[in-house]
DNA sequence: TGCCAGACTAAACAGTTGTTCAGTACGTTG
DNA sequence: CAACGTACTGAACAACTGTTTAGTCTGGCA
């Protein structure tokens, strides 16, 4: 599927490689054009042939980005299982690539296009997967039915936009697969039936 | 003759306001001394001659920040009552001022002294305030009993860090003393019970 | 073969960066 | 009074910022 060819590590590619890690390490305000086209191996002047600008280079990692984390989406949507979509969600998005859950901190947290249209796809996705979890329960939510998305997203992209001051704090690498669907059962767990569970029966 | 030489709001105390405001809004990296110094009205020679540096002046405002913040929680220390500790937290921590969360939002999400010591600070009063939570219900908990402050931490720093995004898809204000009181309720309830609430009975 | 679009570069642009320096104003202390 | 420490300033510093320009190289097409 993922060619990775040659057309695509082209000069082009490597600078919004190298401008997506660095974006991500230390911001984009604090990240210089050379800074980049060094990182790359390659001219400045390339960035502004290639992208316009520093903010067309932004751009262009966003796209990218966005790009990716919409097809893991799509990928997911089909699923069934409750536990299945719910873990996978985490692990797709956010296991895969370390340099990935920095650049999405940064973004996540200014308001910008990009952002308000990552996070709505979220919130839509979180809206139909409480559905699934009330159809599989009783039925409906006794809380405020529409702060429930938002407490279910907080779950998830919690450890993300935290990992960095987490992980310190925990034993294990808290996006090893093992891990994440570790997280992903005790929030599912949580939603269901509070942290002091109503059934001590069932899944050992 | 300052108008109020009341130690505070001398040159010094102005350009950590100053900065506090900016770095919130743009970042560190982001925001020059010269801003800086512009918007206290004031020379940027006279940020090095107080703080030494502009990264003196970034550990300054930190340390302003986490004393303030450090001052709240203890506040809260001495309560007893479940669901106005859980509330006051939010309330007294993140309601306050809309800079003081975009300054924590950024400190956050960084991996740094001052936002360890900030973590492991909430973490140390996430788990005391499960302990009496577990007391006022049945006993022990469910699933993970390690990971469970983490969560109820998620649940809480969530809205702060997510405001940005979060708040275009909400038609009320996030941090209203109102809104955050409902909130802190509904975290509660999740906790306890989970989304489908087991026991619909009497709430405050 | 000649030619040209596109990837790519070195050098330079004007503006900004954090910081330094020399010096002024002023309240306190000798 | 003089001397001093401290808040504070404008001007200048070298280094760095994003961007421009003028030019070299290379692969494909006429």
């Amino acid at each position: 599927m993922r060619a990775t060819p040659a057309s695509d590590l082209t000069g082009r590619a490597r600078l919004r490689a190298a401008a997506l890690r660095l974006f991500a390490e230390r911001g984009f305000g604090a990240t210089s054009v050379r800074a980049v086209a060094a990182a790359a191996g390659l001219s400045p002047a390339l960035v502004v042939h290639h992208f316009g600008s520093k903010e067309g280079l932004r751009a262009a990692v966003d796209e990218d980005v966005l790009d990716r984390i919409g097809a893991a989406l799509r990928d997911i949507d089909g699923t069934e299982d409750l536990m299945a979509s719910l873990g996978a969600v985490s692990a797709r998005m956010f296991g895969a690539d370390p340099l990935l859950r920095g650049y999405l901190r940064r973004v996540l947290l200014e308001e910008s296009p990009s952002s308000a249209a990552l996070f709505a796809r979220l919130l839509a996705g979180a809206r139909v997967e409480l559905d699934r979890l009330a159809a599989a329960e009783e039925g409906r939510i006794d809380g405020d039915p529409q702060w429930a998305p938002f407490q279910m997203l907080c779950l998830i992209l919690g450890p993300l936009l935290l990992e960095p001051v987490m992980q310190p704090n925990l034993d294990q690498p808290m996006f090893d697969p093992q891990v994440l669907a570790r997280r992903s059962a005790a929030n599912q767990r949580l939603l269901r039936h509070g942290l002091f569970g109503a059934t001590p029966d069932a899944e050992g």
